[in-house]
DNA sequence: CAAAAGAGTAACCGATTTGTAACTTGTTGT
DNA sequence: ACAACAAGTTACAAATCGGTTACTCTTTTG
């Protein structure tokens, strides 16, 4: 078995071949219909990567999107359906996406995406060594050295994204997204300095010189050691 | 296949013959050991019901257990280790244990067990009729009528607290114990009667005629009608 | 090296959550 | 019916969280 998919659509998600495609490819499939209650229903079968066919009248499909993202900590792949170009796919990117096949592509191709993701976010995530912290996505917690750290819900969302970026370099305005989501550019820009100072107090050793949380001079923070998902 | 089951124990959880039998009784068995990463461990793997070895010497029991709770919102089955009479049950009870089984017992009677656990659980719980609302343990909302409410960490907790006993009534005290843990002694009594207005006012449609949080005189409250745990 | 810009820190303020107190409403038993 | 008590409701106070402002420290660049 090689992992467990959610795909969302908006009616009759286990329709089309790709499925049938993806279940040969050795995944365990799960359909859910896209509604307020798709991210619970997600959630509950715990997917290891998801699937969201994003129809193009759909009213509540941002919406439930981006309840879905705040849900499950897993890459979200979006298939617009009939519509969205370059902008669109800009959109959904920064809405926490973690691909988007807007040009017309081959199923092969869907496949390959799927994989590569997959891989991308599974591959050392499942390797459980010990020392490595992991975030508790329902308590909103760290257990680091051993301990438990409560976050507040905006330090969670900040090293959640870190965490999703699996090391690389984030950038200001992609944190800030992640943070206040829409509202992101009412806030002002010291409030993630501020953010980001507030979580090296609670998890680093000496907030000084962070050895999780690393400034990236001019661009954003990375983080430096590993930190598991969930 | 049954449903998911995560063992939780001090050293070598998939030892002896426990887990061999309910393998055969149809459930995947995953073990975890006990530690303060027990809970998001096993969280990740989304058990249906959850076995716990308490070892009576060990320090960080209590506090694994209480995050164990936390976390997972499933039936949890604490099996002592070498200790704990009457009064223990009691407490692991109050701690939101869904059973203790304290007895020396045989096999046959643990399976037994689980499966009436998992039952009463699980099976009104995986038919999803679209009319139940779902609460989102993740987001600390319920989806109710076609929308979602943000509810408040101690609504969240009440509420799931009912849910757990699946309509049965829970005396004020236990709610307590759910909302406030520990220190439920040292908060008024009448606070829970708030906690439960301000909750029926988000819920209900008309708090005055609750159709969800019924109170039951002179003991406490119930759920009338069904919400599905997530 | 000095100025400019980015990042870190401290102080403070407002919104939300959550608790207590006081009062009203409803239920039970005599 | 009415006294006693449980539950519901309102008002307000304390605690927490999250944000802006203002200031300092660090890095980059002319």
């Amino acid at each position: 078995m090689k992992g467990r998919l959610v795909i969302v659509a908006d009616r009759d998600p286990l329709r089309g071949d790709v499925p049938e495609l993806l279940r040969q490819a050795g995944y365990e499939i799960k359909g859910v219909l896209l509604g307020p209650q798709a991210p619970v229903a997600a959630y509950r079968f715990m997917p290891e990567l998801v699937l969201y066919y994003w129809p193009s009248d759909s009213a509540d499909a941002e919406e439930v999107f981006v309840h879905l993202r705040n849900t499950v900590d897993v890459p979200i792949l979006v298939l617009p359906i009939d519509h969205g170009g370059k902008d669109f796919a800009v959109r959904v990117l920064r809405l926490g996406a973690d691909d988007c096949l807007c040009e017309p592509y081959r199923n092969r191709e869907l496949l390959a995406r799927v994989k590569a993701h997959w891989r991308r976010y599974w591959q050392w995530s499942k390797a459980d060594a010990q020392e490595i912290p992991v975030i508790d996505p329902v308590s909103r917690s760290i257990i680091i050295r051993e301990q438990r750290v409560k976050l507040t819900e905006n330090e969670y969302r900040l090293l959640r994204c870190l965490i999703r970026h699996d090391g690389g370099v984030v950038n200001r305005q992609e944190l800030r997204n992640a943070i206040w989501g829409a509202g992101a550019e009412r806030v002002s820009s010291t409030s993630l300095n501020l953010c980001v100072h507030r979580l090296r107090k609670k998890i680093e050793r000496d907030p000084h010189r962070p050895e999780y949380i690393v400034t990236k001079w001019g661009v954003g923070y990375y983080l430096a050691r590993k930190v598991r998902g969930a």
